[in-house]
Parts: C-alpha cells; sequence; structure tokens
RNA sequence: CGCGGGAUGGAGAAGUCAGGUAUCUCGUCAGGCUCAUAACCUGAAGACCGUAGGUUCAAAUCCUACUCCCGCAACCA
C-alpha cells in the first residue's frame, strides 16, 4: 500500500494557495501512483486545537467547536471544488482521534518517556506565552507588544526527545531518501545537532489552555501541539483499532510519504515526529519520507496575512477554472523549490499548452478524421520512418513522463507530455493530411496519419489523468473510448483505438481564456 | 564567522550532486500553412550562466574569496 498524507491545515483563517498547493500535489501523485497501478490511501484533514483558535473564537464569541467547525468547512468545500478526493478525514477533535492520542501518551508516560518537570521563564500575560531570548530587542529587553511581562515557574509535562535524537541522526545520516528533495537534509541534521540534549515540553496548564486533548494522567493539562496534530497520521488509519477506521497493518506497510511544507521540516516532522514514532517502536523500514515543497511567493516575497498578499484559491477556480488552477499549481514550480505566483502566466500556460498545444491537437484532428474518413479510425497502409518515429517519441515521452511522475516531478512530466504534443503537431504539419484528402489514391496514407494521431490523444488523455482527472474523461468521450480511463500506465500500449472505431465530433475541451488579468 | 535557499538571453525557469558544442516556455522579428480553439509549423535575433581568482585539455557545473536577493517571531503550505 502506498500511503500519502499531506499536513494537515490550521483551522484559524481561510485556505490560501498554499493549502491549495499541496493538496493537489498530493491529489496528482494519489492518482498517478492508481494510474500506476498501485493501491493507494491519501489522508488528509484540519488541525483544530490550540490556543490561537481558542483565542480566535473568544474574539467572536463563539465556542472554539462552533468557530472550528465553520471554518473547517471552507476547507472541505475548497477540496470538492477543485477536485482533491481524499480516502480519509483527519480532524483533530474527532473522538477516535482523542482515544489514540491518550492511549499514546499512557503508554509513553508508564514508560517514563513523559516525564513532569518545573520551567522557570519570562511570561507575557498579554499574549498568553512564555518569551524566549528571541523575543528581546536590540537592548536585550521585552518590548511594550508584550505588556506585562513577569518571570514565573510552571509545571508542565516533557517527551524525552533526547532518548531519541542519537538514533535520529545516525538514522538521517546513513538515509538517503528519507527527506525529498535531499537538499534539506543538511539543514534538518544542523538543526538536530543543536538539540541533541533537549526535551519537547508537550502540555499545557488548563489555566492557560483548555481546547486541546486531557492528559489521561493528569487532567489539569491538555496536549500541546505535537503529541496532538502529528499523530493524526497513525490515528486516522486505525494506529488504535476502530471498526470506522482501516486497519492499519494494511495500510501503514512499508514507508509513507507526509507532504509538508518546508517550513514544518525543521523541528516539527524531521526531528518531533521521527523521535516520537522511534518511543513507539516504529523500525526504520516504516519511517516516513518527508516530501518537502517549497512556497508560492508574490514577487518574490512570502506571501503572508500581514503583508495582505494572499490569495484565495477558491476564487482563482471560480475565475479560470479548476482545470486551470490544477495545471498551473504542478506545472509552474519545481517540487521542493519556491515559486512566484503570476495569475498572468497561469493563463499563459493554459492557453498555451492545454488550450493551443493539447486541446488543439485533439480538436483538428478528430475533425479531421470526421471530415475526411466519416469518423472512422483504421490504421491505413504501410508505416513510413515519420510514423515510427512519432510511435517512438510516444515510447520516450512516456518513459520520461513516468520517471519525472515516479520522483514526484510534476512539472517535468508534464514537459515530457507536451513534448509528445509538439511531435504531433509537427508530424500533422509535414503529413498534411488535409492534402492527402484531396487526391483518394492517398486514402490508406490518410487514415494512418490521422490514425497516429488519434492514438496519441488517447495516450495523452491517459497520461493527463492524474493532472486533471475531468479533462481525461472529456477527451476520452470525444475518442467514443469511455473505458480509456479505466486503463493503467502498463496498458498504454500501440493500439488503444481499435481499427474501425468511430469517433465523436470534437469541441474545444480546453476553450482559450480570454478573461482579462486585473491589476 | 548563526542556519538554509537563490543569482542562467527582455520575463519565468531547467541544467550544478556524477565537468565536455547553453535547454525549455513566454515575449520580439521574419516567413509558411489553412485540418483546427485568430490555433499550428519553420526560421532568426537575443546570455561571455552575479563578481574576482584558481583547478583542468575542457567549468553554468569543481575549489577559494566576495557582492546582492529571499526565508529562519507571529499569521503560515
Amino acid at each position: 500500500m502506498f500511503f500519502l498524507t499531506t499536513a494537515i491545515d490550521y483551522t484559524n483563517g481561510s485556505p490560501h494557495i498554499g493549502h491549495a498547493y499541496e493538496k493537489i500535489l498530493a491529489d496528482v501523485i494519489t492518482r498517478y501512483r492508481r494510474l500506476a497501478g498501485e493501491e493507494v490511501y491519501f489522508l488528509t484533514g484540519v488541525d483544530q486545537h490550540g490556543q490561537k483558535v481558542q483565542q480566535t473564537a473568544e474574539k467572536e464569541g463563539i465556542s472554539p467547536a462552533q468557530y472550528v467547525k465553520t471554518v473547517t468547512a471552507r476547507f472541505s468545500a475548497l477540496w470538492k471544488k477543485i477536485g482533491v478526493e481524499y480516502d480519509g478525514w483527519a480532524e483533530t477533535t474527532d473522538l477516535r482521534h482523542i482515544t489514540c492520542v491518550q492511549s499514546i501518551l499512557s503508554d509513553l508516560h508508564s514508560r517514563d518517556q513523559i516525564y513532569k518537570k518545573t520551567y522557570r521563564g519570562f511570561y507575557s500575560v498579554r499574549q498568553e506565552q512564555f518569551l524566549t531570548d528571541r523575543d528581546r530587542d536590540e537592548a536585550g529587553n521585552f518590548g511594550t507588544e508584550w505588556g506585562e511581562v513577569t518571570e514565573i515557574e510552571e509545571e508542565n509535562y516533557y517527551f524525552k526527545l533526547s532518548d531519541h535524537t542519537p538514533w535520529l541522526r545516525e538514522f538521517l545520516q546513513k538515509s538517503d531518501d528519507t527527506i525529498l528533495p535531499a537538499f534539506r537534509k543538511s539543514e534538518l541534521i544542523n538543526a538536530l545537532e543543536k538539540n541533541l540534549g533537549v526535551d519537547l515540553c508537550i502540555s499545557r496548564p488548563k489555566e492557560r489552555l483548555t481546547w486541546g486533548i486531557e492528559l489521561p494522567f493528569d487532567t489539569d493539562f491538555v496536549t500541546y501541539v505535537w503529541f496532538d496534530a502529528l499523530i493524526n497520521y497513525i490515528s486516522f488509519v486505525g494506529y488504535t483499532p476502530d471498526p470506522t477506521l482501516p486497519d492499519f497493518e494494511s495500510i501503514w506497510t512499508d514507508r509513507p510519504v507526509h507532504i509538508i511544507g518546508k517550513d514544518i521540516l525543521v523541528p516539527a516532522h524531521g526531528i518531533y515526529w521521527f523521535a516520537m514514532l522511534h518511543a513507539l517502536g516504529f523500525s526504520d523500514e516504516k519511517m516516513p519520507q518527508l516530501l518537502v515543497h517549497g512556497w508560492w511567493n508574490r514577487s518574490g516575497e512570502k506571501m503572508s496575512k500581514s503583508l495582505g498578499n494572499i490569495i484565495d484559491p477558491a476564487e482563482l477556480a471560480d475565475t479560470f477554472g479548476s482545470d486551470a488552477l490544477r495545471y498551473y499549481l504542478v506545472r509552474d514550480i519545481h517540487t521542493g523549490k519556491d515559486s512566484n505566483f503570476d495569475a498572468e502566466r497561469l493563463v499563459m500556460l493554459f492557453n498555451t499548452e492545454l488550450a493551443n498545444e493539447l486541446g488543439n491537437l485533439c480538436n483538428r484532428a478528430l475533425n479531421m478524421s470526421v471530415r475526411f474518413t466519416e469518423g472512422v479510425i483504421t490504421p491505413g497502409g504501410l508505416l513510413t520512418a515519420d510514423d515510427t518515429a512519432l510511435q517512438q517519441s510516444l515510447i520516450d515521452n512516456t518513459a520520461a513522463y513516468r520517471k519525472a511522475m515516479d520522483n514526484h516531478e510534476i512539472s517535468m512530466g508534464l514537459e515530457a507530455l507536451n513534448r509528445h504534443v509538439v511531435h504531433c503537431n509537427q508530424y500533422a504539419e509535414r503529413m498534411k493530411p488535409w492534402e492527402l484528402n484531396k487526391n483518394v489514391e492517398n486514402k490508406n496514407r490518410l487514415a494512418t496519419v490521422l490514425q497516429h494521431l488519434a492514438e496519441s490523444v488517447a495516450h495523452c488523455a491517459v497520461l493527463l489523468s492524474p493532472i486533471l482527472p475531468d479533462a481525461a474523461v472529456k477527451l476520452a468521450a470525444q475518442l467514443n473510448l469511455a473505458k480509456l480511463t479505466d486503463l493503467k500506465l502498463d496498458d498504454l500500449k500501440w493500439g488503444l483505438i481499435p481499427n474501425g472505431h468511430e469517433i465523436e465530433k470534437p469541441f474545444p475541451v480546453f476553450p482559450r481564456i480570454e478573461v482579462k488579468v486585473a491589476e
């Protein structure tokens, strides 16, 4: 089983383009692996607990539960709108999750992996948080934004992270495929070196935070962030067995892939989560791989609420369509790196690669078949060098596509697909089927050329299906081959269209976007 | 000496780990085609690959130094 997860989104605001990117990436990878014949389980969801949610809910005068429900609905509505289809949905207020978290906490507590300790530090009453040296200004004082700052003592529970960091360091150093892309690994190892002897605070006293999961062994505390959110990756696939959840052993068969943003690699996933799994007894062979993606920036700057340059993905989907948005978000970024969000490029890429190249290829090819051969596809006569070159291009580019997609490099997979489309357009230009049609003697040759184009469209529809499933269905419908979308990658051999098959009159699958981009 | 990422034709990127004629998309210019979504195809101009050194027969790629940009508190993928 290929088990894929995303980070769970914090329900303290509306979804933005980064949330959408991560989920689309996961959705595309899920669909691709299924196309490759693998069994896949895709889990995503929302992180609903914590101080920020509690504060925002109070500000709005509603209960945290009510607030979280509203925000969660916005997320799930967006996933529906942009075609993100998951098998499991994680909400951290779910009773099944709470049960699992508490059972893990009890277990670790009973094995002395969790202990109580007094912490002394500077506390901001206004912000309701402890301050660190990082919060000091240049003069070494805490600024007025913190309000009254007092030094207080507080008891809390700690996880013995330090028991596991030596193992983790060794594990990461010898593993080349745990952190993807590889260039993120050094950052993680550096951070680890600095934290070798440090343990992790995992609780908050209830006077400060009530919106969380109660510690089973001390009801004056709730658990804070890590032992809540991260555990979703196992709680929602039945780590604590539950009839309404999948069987854990059949989901977590080897190494799952967690798709996360670069901000939560260090320390959350790269250190805490691995250490937690190790404490729970997961072997090296069962440790997750982290696929770390970059950011969508705005003119080279980070997108943030404070800069006011947030982009609403739902709005984009309404304006340009879900296809254009999905295509752009996996096409114009290299997995792991940052990219600049640019609505003009979104329109440009849709119009050139989908409308002009692939869409138009489909349209011109099928239209000629309808007009010149009554829509009937037949292999025609002997193959020429041009025909075999086209078939070879399909083989080569399908291989390149698979290689790129296996490495989660969606943009390069699409490049390979486009290379074949361009090859087909060049082929059409050289073969000139519209000329061949002028003389009946060329009937066989004409049939061969049109068959090569139609066959190519069929292959392209399948290859495109992980990225744009709806469009793939439309392409298959035009070919009058609905079962095309049930094929697996290994079925992609020359001859998908049976001899004598009749196709439909085409219509543009990707109508050009003529919207003027505001700004 | 904090950590990491980046600097490649007008714009955006790939290529850098495993050195060997500089790649792709958009844009610009000139031509062609007419089956097609004013789509498609061909050709051209345009980059001494951030700077300065070094290694090498050969450097965007390896080494050294430097300059500039972006992240690393919060919102947050």
